[in-house]
DNA sequence: TTCAATTTGTGATGTATATCACGGCGCACT
DNA sequence: AGTGCGCCGTGATATACATCACAAATTGAA
């Protein structure tokens, strides 16, 4: 579990035992069952997280009650509401689980702490979030330039593991195109 | 024109007067006549981009030869194909001036040599980082949850300046709609 | 194991938006 | 002072996609 957290991060920066274990002090566990939530709209949003094992969603929710996916979370990847976590506002979004989940907590103090303590991890979090602005962007230019079945066929091409994953439904909310549309590419 | 990048990077961290001719010294200054290319596709990205005046886009040219904007960029704000400029690979993206622009470049070598040498300087970019990601994301959530009439309001209302000072050809192919139903929605 | 709830496919129809086609208007360049 | 070209509006038509409705298949909780 450790072990996925540390190598997850010497991936971009080398760590000494004595550095992984301060910055491994500075997360907290936590295990989540299938359907729940770890963010709640509306609420404020202690943690980001880094995901263990299991698989998550960030959605939003509009205002005639239809839910959208901003993304799926899985193994190693880093997740939250991080406008809200960074701003320390109420949440716009919400995570839920669709499997069940470990993932390791990072509240917004152990972040600042984490980003002063250890030098070589603020190198490792311009990157993190480097990838992450450079990850949307190219989302935002799918969603200009592919029309719902390009996207779908393209995210069968990129992800196919996650087909397994996660119910069409889920997939329709990610690619911005009703249920039943979807249901119409694969046949 | 040093002044504005000075206030821009303390409105996140202050910095000594050495700290700020250090930096500056990483900059070289660029001036861009309106339609000049800053980036074209398919050439090598050397720098990433502060704006101290003027007013970029930056494009995506699809299969069929059209171009969508995946951001505007104008005073005090960076900009790049940073895919490129961070992996050192092809534009896939070209930024063009939509007014004279001058800017400020900075290399990767640079960019590095900035985070290495001024301490404060990543906890500024880690900043910039985030909130680029957090802009794209609810961009993101813009396209998933409005329709086309719906996101041109809400960027009426977000930045009217804008409207001044692009066409409306360019706002569609930033909203992601065509010129003609734009135009019915103003009317 | 059973039964309700969720997921999925598919037809019929409605609607937002794209595309094509055209004309006027204004601005930049000579 | 033209003039050529990008900008803008607008009608007619095409199309991708949403919505509504329903039934079969699958899943999961008691």
């Amino acid at each position: 579990m450790q072990e996925k957290l540390r190598s997850h991060i010497e991936t971009i920066v080398p760590l000494t035992n004595d550095e992984f274990s301060f910055i491994l002090s500075l997360f907290t566990v936590k295990r989540f069952k299938r359907n729940e939530f770890i963010i709640q709209e509306g609420e404020s949003v202690r943690y980001a997280y880094f995901v263990v094992s299991g698989l998550l969603k960030l959605t939003y929710t509009d205002d005639s009650g239809r839910e959208h996916i901003v993304s799926f979370a899985m193994e190693e990847w880093w997740e939250s509401d991080f406008q809200a976590f960074f701003k320390q506002t109420k949440a716009s979004m919400s995570l839920q689980c669709l499997e069940d989940t470990i993932v390791l907590g990072l509240t917004l103090e152990n972040y600042e702490e984490m980003s002063l303590k250890v030098e070589k991890m603020r190198i490792f979090l311009i990157k993190m979030s480097n990838a992450g602005f450079i990850a949307s962007q190219q989302r935002i230019v799918s969603l200009l330039t592919n029309n719902a079945k390009e996207r779908y066929e393209k995210m069968l091409k990129s992800y196919p593991a996650l087909f397994q994953r996660v119910s069409k439904t889920q997939l329709a909310a990610y690619l911005g195109v009703s249920r039943e549309t979807l249901s119409r590419f694969s046949s």
